[in-house]
DNA sequence: CATGAATGAGTGTTCATTCAT
DNA sequence: TATGAATGAACACTCATTCAT
């Protein structure tokens, strides 16, 4: 993965990746038919365990649904905008994703559709509670989300242009939607 | 253009290039010296002529500060994340800004930057006309653009795993942002 | 025939001469049908001037076959061996004599076999005086000049890994030669 | 090295280089980086093994220094310029030496440098018994071989126009030379 | 006559893939 | 199961040659 990340899957060559895994050229292709299901294979492996850690912490919690709100997108943060990995797989379906279409079908369901349906859950409990308004928000519950992935693409594209500072823009990003949502 | 947006910089064969411009192979290296250069070039043009009409548009306005934001965010949903070509240089300078940092900085100092700058001064004319509140969206203006980022991004991503209504994507994330600025 | 020198027929290149000559490309060809046409042009021109000195110094000399003899070789050092023009043609036919057979061809009728002629002339005319011994080199001319196409060779070649001292090698050459023909 | 003998540098073709050693274009690239570097080690190769035979002979020789130079010479003549792939070097080297200096430095290290010194020791021995005379050849023992490397080079170059004779050349070379050295 | 933009055949080099060991 | 030498398709780039101006 370390090799697609930083040359791409044109750029990356098998033997580098095989060097990478302390193996030998030929090795790889015992394991892989082509260079494309290796690419596949690898995406696939580095996206699973994402979305666990961010589902977990959705149960359970007991607070306002600004706090809760607050929270997830905190973790976001924490958890996928500030790890490079994870960027760099969002980069790699970025520029990638042509190609490989199912690997990001895959992305979508394994990944962003949970987030949404989170996202969703979390606008409804508010409203319910009083706490949020009615607001197209809750049907497109992406738009909460978009400065997050913004945020993600900038580090990695932009970052050498105009440093980004993450905390501060965190916090104006929940500032904002926060306000936005509150009835 | 159109052959580095389908292909990427390493998939795109010269000969194409020279193909769809309706020339030869040979003729492309009289005007440039590598593949290279001329992904440079082609990619700088297609830069420039985005920012002005943006800009244009930001003097002489007459109506409110939320008028003027909700015009501007709609304006960039359609001349922006709505133009194929304009997503399309995007998702190339997140694939291969890595190799060519000078593009990503000339695209930050002659669209972002300015972009920012235009956010900026409307949140401040909002806030000095009493519409809009203090809050940190005035030194990071960048929040308020967050989600018509990602929806360029989401476009040419996942639109196949699963489409995104423009149209309502940029309703919401107005609804969200003024409701998120205002006072 | 300055490009040629330098680079070898393959590797120069047509732009090159052109510019050379104070023209463009396109109008080398009004002149010469290819590049291969062109050399021969050009090596054959270059051929020409070479031998008349030469024949010319031959006749009417007074003084005893020796110094005849002497003097004819001092000579070809000055205007052959010493001039790097003269040298580059004889590398460039050794060079790329196999691609061009004519030029040899004509290189050997118009100056070779020339001085060829004019040392058997003055081996006789020393043989008929007394002062030449009969000796094999009589019918073998070439062997007289060896040294000197050595030297010729030797400059354009192994200069750099050791210098000739061209005015002793010319002595040492005459001193050797004459007392080899002595009777 | 025959394809480069052919063709010369420039002519000969990756391809038909790996054809001729029965293996395919890619398979030289294991063995060296470049055109350039498979030349260099190449010729550098069929360079070594020259000088070992000229240099063994030199030693324990009991008759005359005339019959010494003699035989030497005619060993040249026999192992060198008789041999084509020993010419086809010399020709090599004098076409693409400038491309390749340190090609040339070490064939004069290699070859010629030893060839002096044999041929100054030779004269030496020659002048200590009182068999020949003191010669400025002493100092510039290199005269002595002339005619032999004019041969190669004739048999290579104008041998077409006018077939070289090698017994005969060879005799009216030793002829000429031990007489121009006798005391 | 002269030009130089356009062409495309040709070549060095890379790298995914195979396969004998 | 692992290796890495061998392969050759593929591609960037060059340059002799043509031809419209």
């Amino acid at each position: 993965m370390a090799v697609f990340i930083e040359q791409g899957f044109a750029g990356a060559k098998v033997v580098d990746i095989a060097k990478r895994a302390k193996s030998a050229k030929g090795t790889v292709y015992l394991y892989f038919e082509t260079k494309e299901q290796l690419f596949e294979a690898v995406v696939r492996q580095y996206i699973q365990p994402t979305h666990v850690d961010m589902r977990a912490m959705a149960k359970n919690f007991s607070g306002s649904s600004s706090e809760m709100l607050s929270m997830i997108l905190h973790r976001f943060y924490a958890e996928f905008v500030g790890n490079e990995q994870r960027r760099s797989i969002m980069r790699i379906l970025i520029s990638e994703g042509h190609r490989f279409p199912e690997l990001t079908e895959y992305y979508y369901k394994e990944i962003i559709s949970k987030a949404e349906k989170m996202i969703k859950q979390i606008i409804k409990r508010g409203i319910d509670s009083g706490e949020f308004r009615e607001s197209p928000a809750q049907k497109i519950p992406t738009v909460v989300m978009g400065p997050a992935v913004m945020a993600a693409i900038w580090k990695m594209t932009f970052d050498n242009a105009s440093k980004l500072n993450l905390k501060k823009f965190a916090e104006a990003h929940v500032d904002m939607v926060l306000n936005g949502l509150r009835a």
